[in-house]
RNA sequence: GGCCCAAUAGCUCAACCGGAUAGAGCAGCUGCCUUCUAAGCAGCAGGUUUCAGGUUCGAGUCCUGAUUGGGUCACCA
C-alpha cells in the first residue's frame, strides 16, 4: 500500500466514525507539498468542509491532529488556509530508501500479460526520412519502452507503403533517366537515391504538363494526358498483374529504400519487431469491405462505388472502394487493422502513431471497425502530434526547406564533440569512446529536445537550442548523471545499503526523496496517457533537486549513517535518471 | 464556409482529477571553482495565462461567444 493509500484510508476511517458519512475518494485531493510550504503531503480540505459544518481551517486543523495520532510517520502539519501540509518523519523517509534500495525490483517491468501493438514511422519510401519522422519515431520508440516498462508485452510495427502509383514514378524515372545509377555506383545512400529519382519524375512531369497547357490543354485534362503519367498508369497495372519485369525493378529499388532506411534507424537507436507491407495486405481489405457491404454495413452507389455513412455518428460519407474497383487508404487500414488483430488476437492496444493532420481519418476507421462489429475496436488509439515548425516556418519539400534525418544527425553529433572538446574531460577517453560519447549526447539532445513537448502539441525545432547542453537539455540530465557516477566511483567500496536509522534529512535531501519515491507511478502515469514529455520532465526535476543537493550538501565528506544515506540518494538518483531516460530512448554517460 | 485543434514571461516550454503567491530554461544583468564533474549552483529582472461573459468556496484548467494561427473536409497517402 502506498503511503498516499494510507493516509486517505486513515481519513476516510475518521470522517465515518466521527461525521458516519463515507467519502468519494475521488473527491480527495493529496499533493505533494510545494516547494514554498513546509510539509511533505498536501491534502485540500474543502471537499471535507460541507461534512464538518465548520471553518476551512477549523477542519484542516482537527484532520490534522486526527492524522498524526494514528500515523507515527507523520512528524507533524501546518495548516494554510484550506491547505493541511504534512511532514513526514525522517526514519519515515530513510526507511523508504532502504525499502527501494534492497528492492531488486524497483526497476522492473512488472508484467501483466497484456499485448499493445505500437506502430510508428511508417514512412514513405519514396523521400528519405525527415524531421518530421524523427519526432515520429521517438514518440513511438519510447511510448513502447514505457509500456514494456509498466508491463505490457510490446510489438513494435509499421507499415510499409510499398506500392501504388508514387512508387512507380520513382522507378520510371529511374528507368528513363537513370543510366544505371545504383547505390554502389554512385555513393549515394539507397532512400536518397531513389528519393532523388521522385523528384526528377516530378520536374519531367511538370514540364510536360505545362507544355500541353501551352498547347491549350486544362491544368486538369493535362494532368491525366501527360505522356509521363499514362506510362506510371501503365506501369501501375503491370505491377498489379505481376509482371516480372517490372516486380524485379521494384524489388531491387525498394531493396535500396530499405538498406538506406535501416541505416538511419540504427542511428536513430530505433527498431521494429514485426513489418507489414502494404504489397502483401492491400487486398485484404477490399474483402472485408466487400462483405460488409453484403452484411448490409455499407452501400452502393450507381458507379459501384462503395461507401460508409457515419452521419449517425456525426461523421461523413466515406468512401471505401472506387467506381473502378480499386481501393483507397482507408480501406487498406482496415485491411492491416484486421490483419493485426488475427495475428496478435489476445492484443488489448493498438497504437497509431501519426501526425495529428490524420486525426479525422483516425476517428473514421476506428467507427469503420466498430461498425464492422469488431470487439476490438475500441482498443485502437491514436498517438497524435503536432507538427515540427522551424523558426523559418513550415516545412516544405517544395521550397527545400525540409530538414533531413541523416544530416540533422550527423550536425548534432558533431556539434556535441565540438562542445565535449571545449571542455576537455576527455582524456582519460580512448578515441572509439570517445566517438560514442558524442554519440551519446548529440543523439541523446535531439532525442529529449523532440521529446521534452507534449506531443499533442505543435513544437519549434530551434537547431541551435537543440544542440545547447545547458539548462533543460538532455545533455544537463546525462550530465547529473555522469556526476552520480563520478562521486560513486570515487566512494570507494560499496559501502551502501548501511545502517540509516537516525539520520535527519535535510530539506533537498527530502525534497529529492521524496521525488525518487514517486518514480514508479509517474512512469506508470505517462505510460497510460502515451506522454514521453512527462517522462522527460521528471528526468529534468530530479536532476535539478540532485544538483542542488550536490551543490549544498557534502557527500563524501560526510561520516557515519549520513555518508551512507548520501551515498545511497546518489546511487538511487543515478539508476532513477538511467532508466528514466532509457525510457525515451536515452542513452547516459558514465562520464563526460 | 462546416468540423477539429491550439493560444501561458521577449523566445522555447511546464502546470496530473478545477486547488495555495502561474513555474522552468534560453536571452539580459550579478555573484560562486585550492573542497565530491562550474555541461553546475544562487540571485535580479521579466505575467491582466489572447479577449468578453458564465459556472463555484476556488478557473490557465470547465461552459458560451469572439479574435488570431494551424489542420481537415480528395475516387491523395
Amino acid at each position: 500500500m502506498t503511503n498516499h493509500e494510507r493516509i486517505l484510508e486513515t481519513l476516510e476511517a475518521f470522517v465515518r466514525t466521527e461525521i458516519g458519512v463515507e467519502i468519494d475518494r475521488t473527491q480527495l485531493v493529496l499533493d505533494e507539498t510545494r516547494k514554498e510550504f513546509e510539509g511533505d503531503f498536501t491534502l485540500v480540505v474543502f471537499p471535507l468542509v460541507k461534512m464538518f459544518r465548520s471553518a476551512p481551517e477549523a477542519v484542516a486543523n482537527k484532520v490534522g491532529e486526527h492524522l498524526i495520532q494514528s500515523l507515527k510517520e507523520i512528524e507533524s502539519f501546518n495548516v494554510i488556509k484550506g491547505f493541511l501540509n504534512l511532514k513526514m518523519t525522517s526514519d519515515y523517509w530513510t526507511r523508504q530508501l532502504a525499502e527501494a534500495g534492497a528492492d531488486s525490483n524497483f526497476f522492473s517491468p512488472r508484467e501483466n500479460g497484456d499485448v499493445v501493438l505500437v506502430e510508428y514511422s511508417s514512412p514513405n519510401t519514396n523521400k528519405p526520412l525527415h524531421l518530421g519522422h524523427l519526432r515520429n519515431n521517438f514518440l513511438g520508440h519510447s511510448v513502447s519502452l514505457m509500456k514494456a516498462f509498466s508491463g505490457d508485452d510490446v510489438v513494435k510495427t509499421q507499415i510499409i507503403n510499398d506500392r501504388g502509383v508514387h512508387i512507380c514514378k520513382s522507378m520510371l524515372a529511374w528507368r528513363k533517366f537513370g543510366d544505371g545509377e545504383t547505390p554502389e555506383s554512385s555513393g549515394l545512400k539507397g532512400d536518397k537515391l531513389v528519393g532523388k529519382y521522385y523528384v526528377i519524375f516530378d520536374q519531367h512531369l511538370r514540364s510536360e504538363i505545362s507544355e500541353l497547357e501551352h498547347q491549350g490543354v486544362s491544368n486538369e485534362e493535362a494532368k491525366k494526358a501527360a505522356p509521363l503519367m499514362m506510362e506510371v498508369q501503365e506501369m501501375l497495372q503491370k505491377w498489379e498483374a505481376n509482371d516480372p519485369e517490372i516486380r524485379k525493378l521494384w524489388s531491387m529499388m525498394n531493396g535500396w529504400v530499405y538498406a538506406g532506411f535501416e541505416h538511419t534507424y540504427d542511428r536513430m537507436q530505433v527498431s521494429f519487431d514485426h513489418l507489414y507491407y502494404e504489397s502483401e495486405t492491400y487486398l485484404k481489405g477490399k474483402d472485408i469491405v466487400v462483405k460488409g457491404l453484403a452484411d448490409g454495413v455499407f452501400y452502393k452507389k450507381e458507379d459501384g462505388s462503395v461507401w460508409c455513412d457515419l452521419e449517425a455518428e456525426g461523421l461523413d460519407h466515406k468512401l471505401l472502394i472506387r467506381g473502378d474497383g480499386t481501393t483507397v487508404y482507408m480501406t487498406q487500414d482496415i485491411g492491416t487493422a484486421v490483419l493485426r488483430f488475427e495475428d496478435y488476437p489476445e492484443m488489448t492496444q493498438a497504437i497509431y502513431t501519426v501526425g495529428d493532420e490524420q486525426d479525422y481519418h483516425f476517428k473514421v476507421l476506428f467507427k469503420i471497425l466498430e461498425k464492422l462489429g469488431y470487439s476490438w475496436a475500441p482498443n485502437c488509439r491514436h498517438l497524435s502530434y503536432g507538427m515540427v515548425d522551424l523558426p523559418s516556418g513550415k516545412m516544405k519539400s517544395r521550397e527545400g526547406t525540409v530538414v533531413d534525418a541523416d544530416d540533422l544527425m550527423v550536425e548534432v553529433v558533431r556539434a556535441a564533440q565540438e562542445s565535449s572538446q571545449d571542455k576537455g574531460r576527455l582524456d582519460s577517453l580512448s578515441e572509439s569512446e570517445q566517438r560514442d560519447l558524442f554519440e551519446t549526447l548529440g543523439i541523446g539532445a535531439l532525442k529529449f529536445f523532440l521529446l521534452r513537448v507534449d506531443p499533442k502539441k505543435r513544437m519549434m525545432f530551434d537547431p541551435e537550442e537543440s544542440v545547447a547542453l545547458n539548462g533543460d537539455t538532455g545533455p544537463f540530465v546525462q550530465y547529473t548523471y555522469a556526476r552520480c557516477r563520478a562521486v560513486l566511483r570515487k566512494s570507494g567500496a560499496d559501502p551502501i545499503r548501511a545502517d540509516l536509522e537516525g539520520v535527519q534529512l535535510m530539506d533537498k535531501e527530502r525534497a529529492l526523496l521524496r521525488g525518487l519515491m514517486s518514480f514508479r507511478a509517474e512512469m506508470n502515469t505517462a505510460a497510460m496517457a502515451m506522454n514521453p514529455s512527462a517522462v522527460a520532465n521528471y528526468c529534468l526535476e530530479i536532476a535539478k533537486v540532485y544538483n542542488q543537493f550536490y551543490h549544498d550538501i557534502p557527500i563524501l565528506t560526510a561520516d557515519g549513517a549520513e555518508r551512507s544515506f548520501r551515498l545511497e540518494l546518489t546511487r538511487l538518483t543515478s539508476e532513477t535518471i538511467k532508466v528514466g531516460m532509457s525510457l525515451l530512448g536515452i542513452d547516459v554517460p558514465e562520464q563526460m
